[in-house]
DNA sequence: TTGTACGACTTACAATGTAAGATACCCTGG
DNA sequence: CCAGGGTATCTTACATTGTAAGTCGTACAA
């Protein structure tokens, strides 16, 4: 058992810009965002810590890299961005679009949040909205309504909107939790009263569950067809 | 000159709870989220770093203190939270509220930020969410609808969507980038290039500027009201 | 065999939040 | 007037973070 034996190089799979990334993806889908530390990182790839700077220039890049690697994971969920020159059914194509790159982003948590701190946009995430603009112009909207229609839409392009993961845990709602909200936010108190009734698996707590995305989604794109046919 | 003249209660207002959030907004506003750092904060407040949590258990309280105090200048500014029984204009209504929000969001661009890192809501928050529910009811809404519209409205109702601060700079852009884009995200580039033609103030860099957060506020009221109307 | 470049390692540091305990201040009751 | 006690502030110290600077080992080319 000499010590080249067992050297480094020999031992594991060597450090790539790649494995970084994917590791750091893996690390903060399991351990949190916050979890995904420098350290803690180069431990999963058994590695020192420094080690990674060689394949990374600092912690942003690594954050720069794993949204891009989420929305290359959208990409190949969807089967690539190919967009049809002309499409009468725009609008659900864009739906079911929008829909499946949630089913992505509800596999990474801390992907918004991460995403709306990054400055510049990857290629990747470019790439990304390139395809709904070409969708969207497969429907024949101006570039113009288009540009609008990207702003409306917002994050929910992206398959989530306010926070996916901080989902409320569905419980009913204290009684007495609920007196002492009569006195402060008597509306709000007297919506989820009702909601909580007709629906139990949904209080308001900001719940981003299926039902509620789509609601806000087909608002939109309603909303937006209208004014497309001059609404 | 003695030392007991010049000691520290004598020579600056007390620290309370009040003042190290005043000062916090401060400095969060004109150093950035980043600049709110508890040596920095008591440097401004004239005080050692630990005095603090004499007076605040920790950081995260600080968060949420903050963003507690941005609710309560948006009650100021709307002159109270106080709804109508009923208001058949309650679209007009929840469409100045929102915009005043804004106007109040934009003089503290981290508040979104760091909104969406808090899990609990805040007294004031609830408040102002309470209001918006108030003035949906105020117009016949049904609680169910008033549910779904609260979603649908996601941070919108806050009055920004997407990143306050980080507004594109509105520069032209550039030919050679424009060159590179249109080879790896065609559609973007054309519409980039028909879209700052017309307006050359906002080029698409998720600029969230007035014009284009009404548009997407009032696609959604519209749709509410739609919606409402049994459409 | 020897140099050279690549890739990982070692050491060290500054910035941050904050735990634990010492210390100055003020006011009140004797 | 003075002792005592609580209140507010300070001192010291530490763990955790990202990362700068420089070192060391290894493989392959000449």
């Amino acid at each position: 058992m000499s010590s080249t034996a067992e050297s480094r190089t020999a031992r594991r799979a060597p450090l790539t810009r790649d494995r970084v990334l994917e590791a750091a993806v893996e690390l903060a889908d399991t351990a949190g965002i916050d979890g995904l530390t420098i350290r803690r990182l180069a431990v999963e790839l058994g590695v020192e810590p420094m080690s990674l700077y060689y394949h990374v220039p600092n912690k942003e890049a690594i954050l720069d890299g794993i949204v891009d690697l989420v929305f290359r994971e959208i990409e190949e969920a969807v089967g690539g961005f190919v967009v049809a020159e002309t499409d009468a059914a725009w609008k659900t194509t864009l739906r079911t679009r929008i829909l499946t790159a949630r089913e992505v982003m509800l596999r990474h948590p801390w992907a918004p949040g991460v995403m709306d701190t990054r400055t510049e946009l990857g290629l990747a995430n470019a790439r990304y909205v390139d395809a709904v603009v070409g969708i969207l112009r497969s429907g024949g909207l101006s570039f113009d309504l288009i540009h609008h229609s990207l702003h409306a839409l917002g994050s929910r392009m992206y398959g989530f909107s306010q926070e996916l993961g901080a989902a409320d845990d569905g419980s009913a709602p204290d009684p007495e939790v609920l007196a002492q909200m009569t006195e402060h936010v008597p509306h709000l108190a007297a919506m989820l009263s009702v909601v909580a009734h007709d629906d139990p698996d949904s209080t308001l707590g900001w719940c981003d569950d299926r039902f509620e995305f789509e609601f806000g989604l087909d608002l939109i794109l309603d909303g937006i067809e209208r004014r497309a046919l001059g609404g």
